[in-house]
DNA sequence: ACAGAAATGTACTGTGCGGTACAAATTTGT
DNA sequence: ACAAATTTGTACCGCACAGTACATTTCTGT
């Protein structure tokens, strides 16, 4: 961040220039989209950019960190809370419902791996924090599904943290190259059932 | 493909660019490789590039369905035999033994995913079908493990294969975002213990 | 050996996009 | 209300890279 906006109208701008930004990195990737776009659909145009961020480097950073902020938040009620075995379950068919056959299967957070430059060393230490982050907050609420007993005999809270977010990633990459969100769901309701037995009737 | 060389010089110039842009597209991705790279690496000159292949998409494509049938060949010998939890066990060595910490870590499949335009149907539908052979063949391998019961009581044999499959993706793209190849052992581990039991002490 | 074909190297062109400069408009404080 | 500062819009520059043209060299068959 260059300078920061000290007027209201200012923070509105960059407000809406990080919205922008989100939303054409995750669903076009960072190199298919150009700053002339970003201005074009936050409505400013791209001398404001200049104004707020060095370039478009500088953009990117803000914007990991800003996608970071935003999955972590938007699974923290149900991570936070997380210790039956339903509660994981419900967990995954939250990940499953985020996408649809129509638009383009991409995680926000999994697209951004390969479109990181070798320079640009900040966010991918923010990317990789924010990884690690979600990790830890599966495994703690794996722990209090453990304590209930609803864990199956032996499996360690923080592997099953861990391939369940891989599995995560995975299979949204999956599901994208092959146009059906069905792999993703298939994918994490095997690794539930592994780890918490047969699914419930419901 | 535009022009087949007709003469042994030619084929051998595109095996060697086509194994020039392999090595770059898996290392840098496809958009940070320049054409004058390939030209450089396969000790070609650009233009002859364009006197095999229509253009870069056409290069991409033909790179997609090699490294898609390398990936393959690379496991068909594990996993056309594959019958015990052992053989399972095996296979996860072998995928997670392939990354070290040094190189950057991405899967030549995986990481072709979000870089292939819009534009480039015919290679997205080669990379889709590469990623479903590859479960299939997991899946016909672990359904010999189901038959010798050596798999958990209740699991999906293809269940099981597209966990394993999305896990390691996943593991792969996380392991390369953290820097951390363990992240993947991990991960694959964590699957294998909770598909066919406690790894055994060896 | 020698014509014709194929393969190779180089130099040029056009374009898309990141970055910069600067003028115009709007807002803020007194 | 007015000056200073901040915000906004536009026009330009330069570079990197895909694509092209063409001259030169090296093969192939007879």
């Amino acid at each position: 961040m260059r300078t920061e906006p000290t007027t209201a109208k200012g923070r509105a701008t960059v407000a809406r220039v990080l919205d922008a930004a989100c939303e054409l990195f995750a669903r076009q990737g960072i190199r298919a989209t150009t700053l002339d776009q970003v201005g074009a659909l936050s409505r400013t145009g791209r001398g404001q950019l200049y104004l707020y961020f060095v370039g478009k480097s500088d953009l990117v950073a803000a914007v990991v960190a800003q996608q970071v902020h935003r999955v972590l938040d938007a699974q923290q009620p149900l991570l936070g809370t997380m210790s039956t075995a339903a509660d994981v379950r419900a967990w995954c068919d939250l990940a499953a419902r985020q996408y649809s056959a129509e638009d383009p299967i991409r995680c926000p957070l999994g697209s951004l791996v390969h479109e990181l430059g070798e320079q640009d060393v900040a966010a991918r230490v923010t990317l990789a924090e924010g990884f690690g982050r979600w990790r830890s907050e599966l495994a703690a609420g794996l722990r209090r599904v453990e304590q209930r007993g609803e864990l199956a005999d032996g499996a360690d809270p923080a592997a099953v943290a861990a391939a369940l977010l891989a599995a995560y990633e995975g299979g949204v990459l999956l599901a994208g190259a092959e146009h059906d969100p069905g792999q993703l769901r298939i994918v994490l309701e095997a690794i539930a059932t592994l780890a918490l037995g047969p699914t419930p009737p419901c």
